[in-house]
DNA sequence: AATGAGAGAGACAGATCTGTCTCATTTCTT
DNA sequence: AAGAAATGAGACAGATCTGTCTCTCTCATT
């Protein structure tokens, strides 16, 4: 038997959906209270204001990522190397499907411009935090400059996410993994000779 | 003795600084209208709707851009590979300034995520211009692969904008160099073996 | 000097959005 | 079963934004 949903639940899977559909500053309130059937006054005893709604929803996004990491881990228990590579095939192959809209982070950050709105400190931070673990498993894995190769890897792979965004029919994310590839193996080969 | 600005040059000035540095959606109407003292019905006398003068934004932007291609075509004649590095490295340079707000079709595109919306259009109408226009010069320069490896420098340019954008603090021209210089390198050493 | 186009100032309408408040009803706890 | 807490429905206020309209003034052309 099927657990009902309490009116923040479904108020969160609802703005989820449409804030990374359409966009955060796009969707308003009374959008997301009709298609989650709740009343106002239910949302607003749960999220005082609209961007409490956003940081939530962010905060949702940031664990669904970290999960991602761990999930590449998992799959490449051997070699934190092999993890890195497997990380960025894996979420390359996401950007891929009809779903995809980018990157929550980035298109929140975009949405609110200003440096010390809520929203985008939480896309910030929330972006870093997950840059920051990746940064470690270069670290890990022993590469010589793990730092310059994650700041590589965060342009490719945030450039990709915006391409498989707004030019998805032109996204391949076979040239994504190569040019990763291209960019560790470099780096291999620079401290190699 | 300077010429005096007309009404509609002002509005475009004023708009072009503000929707860069703020964001389009952040921008009212009566902002730019009351920065480039200008009439609410002068404003309206040149441009029918908001969207419009989004549109003139976006193509004095692309205007902008074109004259940096034709820039770096003019400071390396000799060899069209070296317009290529030259182009991504005096970019990337620009990027490290402090008004430096990111790629404006990017955002505006993130601003406006429905496909139809006018604005949406000419942001991405406009990118895909500016990047036809580099996939020739890669074609020209006898490359193999000049269609995978714009891609790629498309990639890692367009996540270069956003790192500088929202992380600038740690955005490294030298590194998004090497990288393109990389995958440049990477394929050429693909060609050649 | 006369005329007509362009421009400034600002009131106003209409739409939209966030957030408040009331009240009846349902659901949970004990 | 009874009281307490959560929820649904929706009116309403207040702010903000786009776009319209009127009226006056300036300036260039003739």
């Amino acid at each position: 038997m099927e657990k009902k949903l309490t009116a923040k639940e479904r108020i969160l899977r609802v703005a989820e959906q449409l804030f990374y559909r359409e966009g955060v500053r796009a969707v308003g309130i009374d959008r997301i209270i009709q298609e989650s059937g709740v009343a106002k006054a239910s949302f607003y005893r749960n999220f005082a204001t609209k961007d409490d709604l956003v940081v939530a929803y962010l905060e949702l996004h940031r664990e669904r990522v970290m999960g991602n990491i761990a999930h590449a881990r998992q799959q490449r228990p051997d070699s934190v190397l092999a993890q890195l590579r497997y990380l960025m095939e894996y979420t390359a192959d996401r950007m891929k499907l009809p779903t995809y809209r980018g990157c929550a982070f980035m298109n929140t950050a975009v949405e609110f411009p200003e440096t010390d709105h809520p929203d985008h400190v939480k896309a910030l931070d929330s972006r870093n935090e997950v840059w920051n673990h990746i940064e470690d498993m270069a670290r890990e894995a022993g590469l010589p400059k793990p730092r310059e190769l994650t700041e590589q890897l965060r342009m490719l792979w945030s450039g990709a996410a915006m391409v498989a965004y707004i030019n998805k029919e032109e996204f391949k994310p076979q040239s994504f993994s190569d040019a990763a590839n291209a960019l560790i193996d470099s780096q291999a080969a620079a401290a190699a000779k």
